[in-house]
This record gives C-alpha cells, structure tokens and sequence, in this order.
RNA sequence: GGGCGGAUGGCGAAGUGGAAACGCUGCGGUCUGCAAAACCGCCAUUCACCGGUUCAAAUCCGGUUCCGCCCUCCA
C-alpha cells in the first residue's frame, strides 16, 4: 500500500485512487518569463519521481502541466525587451524544455496554456458570479471568500487568523481584504480579451482550477507543488474549484520542500537563486538529478556545489558497479544452483521489496537510494569473489538495477556517449599537435619505433605525416574522432607497456591529463573517461 | 502577532516505540611497473537541552534554546 503525506490532513494516508489503477496528477508548472532556476527545477524531478513509481506500480497516470503564459511579470519583461508578451513566454517554454529535457523528465500529457483556456475561465467566473462566489467592481471580478465557508483548510488557519494578520494593502473595492481577483481590468498596452465584464485577463488562480479540471475531471487525485503556492495559490485554486462544482477538489495535495542557499530560501525576489542552464554547463544532469532527489522531498534542501560534487561520486559508484555487471554477464555462463547464487537471488529478492517499502512510504527517494547503493555493494561483492557467475542471477540483478533507475529517472550515461557531448573537434585537434610533438621527441631520442607507431595511429585518424629534416609537415585528410583516437592511443600504450617502455606510456598519460583524460591502467586491460 | 516545520557521526541525509540506512570524507586492505581508478572492510553505546510516560524512547508527552518557511509575486 502506498501512503502519501497530504499538505491538507497533515498525516500520511493510503494513496487509493479514485478509479483503481489510473492516478491523475496536476502540477504547478512556471510562469514563463526567465530560464528556470534550481528551485524550479526541483518539483520538477519530484514529481516525475512520483510519475515513474506510480507507472511502476501498475498504474495509469494521466499527468498536467501547465504554463502560466499571462502574467504581470512576463508583461513587464516583454515590455523592458520590446517583444510581445506571448512571445516571450513562447520562447521560455522552449528554453524550459531544454531544461527538463535534460533532466530527464518525462513530458507530461498535457501542457495547457492560460492564453489558450480563455473561454473555459471566463465560464467558469461567470458560474461564480452567478451562484454568488464572485462579485464585479468596476470591471474587476473578485472571489468573495466569506462565501466560501471551508476556506483556510488546506493551509490550516482560520478567515479570522488571516483577516488579523493580513499585511496586504487593502483594496476598498474588495468587501473582505482576503478576497482575489478572479478578473483583471486590462490597462492600456496589456494583452486582454472580451469579457462579459470589459476587456481584461484572468487573475492568478484561476487558470489552475480551470485546467486541472477540464482535463482532470472535477475531482482528481494529486495537485502537487512548492510548499509556497499552499497560501494562497492553492487555497484559492480550492475555493473556485469547489464552490464552482460543488464537489471535492483534490484528494491528495502534495508539496515539495524549498531549495535554499546558506539556510534561506532560494527565490527570485531574494535574488539568490541558480539558474539549472548554468548549472548544467559545469555538472551532467544526471548529477543534479540525483542530488535533488538524495533527500526526501517535503524537506528542505540546501543547494552548494560541494553537494553537486558528492553526488556525481556517488553516481559514479553505481555507474562502476552496472560496468562491471555487463562486462561479467558476457563471460558468465549458463550454470545455476551455485550457493553463492542462491544467496545472491535471496539477498535481491530482498534489496527490491525494500525499494518499494521506502518508495511506498511517501516516495522515500532517499531510503529508495540507499537500496540502490547496496544492490551496487552486493554484486560487485559477489562478483570480486566468484569466479564462475551464474547468467540467471546476474540478469536478475541487471534487470532490478535498471529497474530503480528506470524509477528514479537516472541515465547511466556510458564514457562514450559522454564524449561526443563534452568534446569539440578543436580539442581532439589540440591533441593531435602534442601527439607529433610527442612523436618528434622520441625522434630525437633515437625511438624511432616509437615513432612510427604513432605515425600509423595518426594515419589511421586521418592525420598524414611528412617528416622532413626540421620537422614534419601534419596534414589532415579527414576529421579525427576522439573515440577512435583514444582507442588507437591505449592500443599504443598497451604495446609500449608490454614493451616496458613505460617512460613513454607514462609520457602519454601525462599528455592526455591536460585535456581532463583520465587513463586508468588495470590488470585486465586500460580505459580512459573524462575527469570529474 | 497568527499558522507550519526542523535540530541525528567530520559533512550531507534516512529512520515516529524495541540491535542508528545510505552517500561523501577519513583510516586499513586488495589490485598495480608506477600513478590513478576501481573494489572490499572499518568509523555515532548515541540522536539540541531538561523533565516525564514505558519493560523499552532519536522516535510519545510537557518545557527550554536555536533555526527555517508561510501569512505579499515566488516551485
């Protein structure tokens, strides 16, 4: 059974969906007038985590996003920049879904947009207004929350609490000072739109309840976002939902911690946030991925490159381990029945039921990581010490790894896919030069063995040579690729080594270690990677 | 002022009544021409402080100290 913590009952329930076996979810998306930052990003990763688990376990899940693409902000940053609003918020929701993209987040099903929902909000205030939930002033329409009697529940204080505390400037139109708009008056050079009570576009709350519904139904089982948007975005979303349909809302609400920096809150009026695109410029996304989700999601996280740091060890870790899983079920054989297979079957068996235990409590992802890191720890224990290994049992384990990956949403990029990212051809060219400078030392010192190795491993990368008396002439016949390259460079280092001319192998190290190329010299042969 | 949450090893972080996960760091070892990497092992008698309940408390109750968040656009 899986137990879910909901924001409005302050207590863990069982997550039982309202039809068995689908489970629809709505999230808060960005208003879409900048580059996403880290804070942005970590609903996003959370709760395409809770995606992938509940697609895991058997369900169908029916998954909303919108936009927020009308909106003070995006209004008066396409003024400063001298575009069109809705150009502007196009253009960030191509750059948001780099972003997510890139972290591995599964597109929703749909990604509604408040410019293209206008009709269905105008219909449902006109219902409010109707029924009494919502008044007009001078062209604004406001949601009067006095008329709503259950108002407060999500974010547990009463109307009383609110109207004491309030520190918002009251507006006189308003009859509480806790009542918001539900329709905006367009001022001069705003986008708007025809309305029953003047030209003019949606207030901020309304477009969730609207879209949610339209395409979640009335009632639907997860509204999921920042602990910011409990008061008074959701609490709002709630009144004109619920009053508007007379039927429950949300069955579930859920709410991820804040990312914070030096212990405050990450935010964009704060000034302090990071922005994911800079980010991925220095750390893979699978990196920050992980790092998002090593802690549980309603607490909060402090963000600090040595924690980006921590994470991509950790992520190498398991990175070696499912390596040197594939390379040992190639040699393994069709054998069964070992004791240390038994065991290993038994000790799997037991790493995957704990996996779901922590993912059904709440979406542990953090107690879910440690299963992770021990499966790694178990088999390249089992494997350091067998030496026949059971095909069956491996497979197993394989298939569980990708299993807690596939739900966790990680990529174990392998070196070379990696490479073609991270390389141009200026840098492989860069290391060409050194390797005829390389070349033309030995030279000098008589290795002309040496060189003429490397001169067939340069040919070979379409690099010609012509040695003259002072020096040689390169010429590139073709673009050299550096996994190739690398390739023919540790075939070399290999024969220098067998050789014992480890002056020389050690000489291409070297060269190679200035462009962040690590070679890693084992029994059973060498590979290169790039550097942390 | 009102509402909510937190304090766990050198660092990060799980754990809501019964032997303190996991990651990083550190230390020891295996491997190795060397280096690096990788792998294995070890590392909290103790969970902010005080008192209480219980056979049993990091976990429940009361109090104290400190910290964060929401009440205004924010994920």
């Amino acid at each position: 059974m899986i137990r879910v913590y909901n924001t409005s009952s302050r207590q863990k329930e069982d997550f039982i969906t309202i039809d068995p076996n689908v489970a629809r979810i709505y999230v808060c998306g960005p208003t879409t007038y900048n580059y996403i930052h880290l804070g942005n990003a970590r609903p996003l990763v959370v709760f395409d985590t809770i995606r992938r688990y509940l697609i895991y376990r058997g369900y169908k899940v029916i998954y909303v996003q919108n936009f927020t693409d009308v909106d003070d902000k995006i209004i008066n940053r396409a003024n400063e920049e001298g575009v069109e609003a809705h150009e502007l918020a196009q253009r960030y929701i191509e750059e948001y879904f780099k972003d997510a993209d890139a972290l591995n987040v599964m597109r929703a099903d749909k990604y509604p947009k408040v410019s293209e929902h206008i009709p269905e909000i105008i219909q449902v205030i006109s219902t409010l207004v109707e029924k009494g939930h919502g008044y007009v002033r001078e062209s604004d329409v406001f949601f009067g929350v006095a008329t709503f009697p259950e108002y407060g529940k999500l974010s547990g204080r009463s109307l009383d609490d609110m109207l004491s505390g309030a520190r918002v400037e009251v507006d006189a139109r308003k009859e509480q000072p806790v009542d918001f708009a539900l329709w905006k008056k367009a001022k001069p050079g705003e986008p708007s739109w025809e309305s029953p009570w003047g030209k003019g576009r949606p207030g901020w709350h309304i477009e969730c309840s609207v879209m949610s519904t339209k395409y979640l139904g009335m009632t639907f089982d997860i509204h999921g976002g920042g602990a910011d948007l409990i008061f008074p975005h959701h609490e709002n979303e709630i009144a004109q939902a619920e009053a508007f349909s007379d039927r429950p809302f949300v069955k579930y609400w859920l709410h991820n911690g804040f990312i914070t920096v030096n212990r405050e809150k990450m935010s964009k009026s704060l000034g302090n946030f990071f922005v994911v695109r800079d980010i991925l410029d220095k750390y893979p996304a699978e990196v920050v991925r992980l790092y998002l989700l090593s802690t549980h999601y309603r607490s909060p996280l402090d963000f600090d490159n040595t924690k980006l740091d921590e994470a991509g060890k950790a992520l190498d870790r398991l990175r070696n381990s499912r390596a040197i899983l594939e390379e040992a079920m190639v040699k393994a054989e069709k054998v069964a029945g070992l004791p240390a297979d038994v065991e290993l079957a038994r000790e799997i068996a037991d790493l995957g039921a704990k996996f779901v235990e922590a993912m059904d409590d709440d979406f542990n992802t953090a107690l879910a990581f440690s299963q992770v890191f021990n499966l790694a720890r178990l088999i390249n224990r089992y494997l350091a010490g067998g030496i026949i290994n059971s095909l069956g049992t491996l497979e197993d384990a394989a298939r569980l790894f990708d299993d807690f990956l596939e739900v966790l949403g990680l990529n174990l990029k392998t070196v070379a896919d990696d490479a073609s990212e991270r390389v141009d051809e200026s840098v492989v060219g860069e290391i060409i030069l050194d390797l005829v400078e390389f070349r033309k030392k030995a030279r000098q010192e008589k290795d002309y063995r040496t060189g003429d190795l490397l001169r067939d491993l340069l040919y070979n990368n379409g690099i010609s040579l012509e040695d003259y008396k002072e020096g040689s002439r390169v010429k590139f016949e073709s673009e050299p690729v550096l996994s190739s390259l690398m390739a023919d460079i540790l075939a070399l280092r290999a024969d220098l080594r067998k050789e014992k001319a480890f002056t020389r192998a050690d000489q291409l190290r070297d060269i190679l270690n200035q462009y962040e190329i690590v070679i890693d010299d084992t029994r059973e042969g060498s590979s290169w990677r790039f550097k942390a």
